[in-house]
DNA sequence: CACTTTTATCGTCTCTTCGACGATAAGGGG
DNA sequence: CCCCTTATCGTCGAAGAGACGATAAAAGTG
């Protein structure tokens, strides 16, 4: 309101990458190379740049830190983290950002971060204090959030390659929310909902068992009626 | 991530403080005493202090600017804004907090602000740029975060007084959505939602017809199933 | 006071959707 | 060929939603 002076702060952006491998939900982090927390996970980010706008920070960062675009996938805004003290060096309000990416070949180490990996968010979750700063908290926004958004949304198509099968589909879902949901009522579901799923002309029988019919995302983003966690 | 000098920022909230006055779905915003924009609407907020968490930001500059303390109500943050160039002054990153408050008599007008005052949304929204800076979005997005809770949580009850009826509460529900509501599946829906609403022993005739109910808040915060927008 | 208007509250009917689960289809491995 | 696995289709019963009739209880009006 005031043009008086203001105070210093520093923005970041930190990123809650999400996805499915081998059966688990699974968070990118990457191992401190300096104090404060030196040697701990935290979960990537980084300054953003004077004349740079949030989202784009927040895609510099995934390119630097992963190699990836998410062309394939998802990035949205997730909260804003600005307690003091949560940064012992100086004021800092981060921006969270939550992609959700789908299974790839290797978290292509950047350049700032060789050791970025994927740790199933069970584990990160376990005890508060296993991640840097205030990111235990960070990432259990971003956790929630996308468990809440597989609900009405059509995103959990992010986690997948481009052709993927009802089953894979569902295979997202239950390593997302951690249950098991009925195959059949599954299928009925998802082929039904229209605009969500576009059949292709292949079918694939990766995984063993009947052929099945391959898929692609289709238009819809919005699931009406949704589809809810037992 | 590097600790080297960062940037300079300042770091603001906005507030979306949304309320149903008349029937009619209403945010608060306030006159801007100087430039950029002098004269035009825009959101009530200001500039973190060094040593202030966000919420206590946005409660304190609610409180400065209406008066209020959202013990009545209801108060979340939105989302944060920092495009370059979204303040003409300087770089500005702003967290945006989302407000709900019954209808009060006046927003009695703080120290910050003598002119604030409740607009009916669909007059800021009509066309973008009625309200400074990115107001205009914020106070959209706002808007549609509001719309899209009433949906699946308790908070319309956060518009209503202590006690209310049914009939007022569905009310906030049209005036939020913009349609018409079935008197008697309404009721059907929140009465018989458990722990939605919680019978008092008084019953009230204010509106004229035959007397209701009066209610309290009940416990549920999460309304499941939902009521959705028709 | 009889009558109309207004709002509240209770019920009924139908349609959709969901969860549970049976049945069949179509691959691979022994 | 038999078995195991996954895919896909169907059926049944219960729950919830929209449309809407009926009754209740106040205030206003002649």
């Amino acid at each position: 309101m005031a043009g008086s002076e203001h105070p210093p702060f520093a923005v970041t952006v930190d990123l809650v990458i999400l996805t499915v491998r081998s059966g688990r939900f699974a968070a990118l982090v990457v191992e401190r190379g300096e104090d404060p927390f030196h040697g701990r996970l935290a979960l990537p980010g980084g300054f953003v740049r004077p004349d740079e706008d949030l989202p784009d920070a927040a895609l510099r960062e995934l390119r630097e830190e992963t190699g990836l675009s998410p062309s394939l996938g998802h990035l949205e805004q997730l909260a804003s983290y600005g307690a003091p003290g949560r940064d012992p060096r100086q004021r800092v309000v981060s921006v969270a950002y939550l992609g959700l990416v789908p299974d790839l070949p290797e978290p292509v180490a950047g350049s700032d971060a060789a050791s970025s990996r994927f740790v199933p968010v069970d584990d990160l979750l376990r005890d508060a204090g296993s991640l840097a700063f205030d990111h235990g908290r960070i990432l259990a926004d971003g956790v929630e959030r996308a468990r809440a958004k597989l609900e009405y949304t059509s995103l959990a198509t992010a986690f997948c390659p481009d052709e993927f099968t009802v089953g894979e589909l569902r295979a997202v879902y239950e390593a997302v929310w951690g249950v098991e949901l009925d195959p059949r009522n599954f299928h009925r579901k998802v082929t039904g909902t229209p605009g969500f799923l576009e059949p292709t002309v292949g079918t694939t029988t990766r995984g063993g068992g009947r052929p099945a019919q391959l898929y692609r995302r289709g238009p819809t983003t919005a699931l009406m009626p949704p589809l809810l966690r037992p």
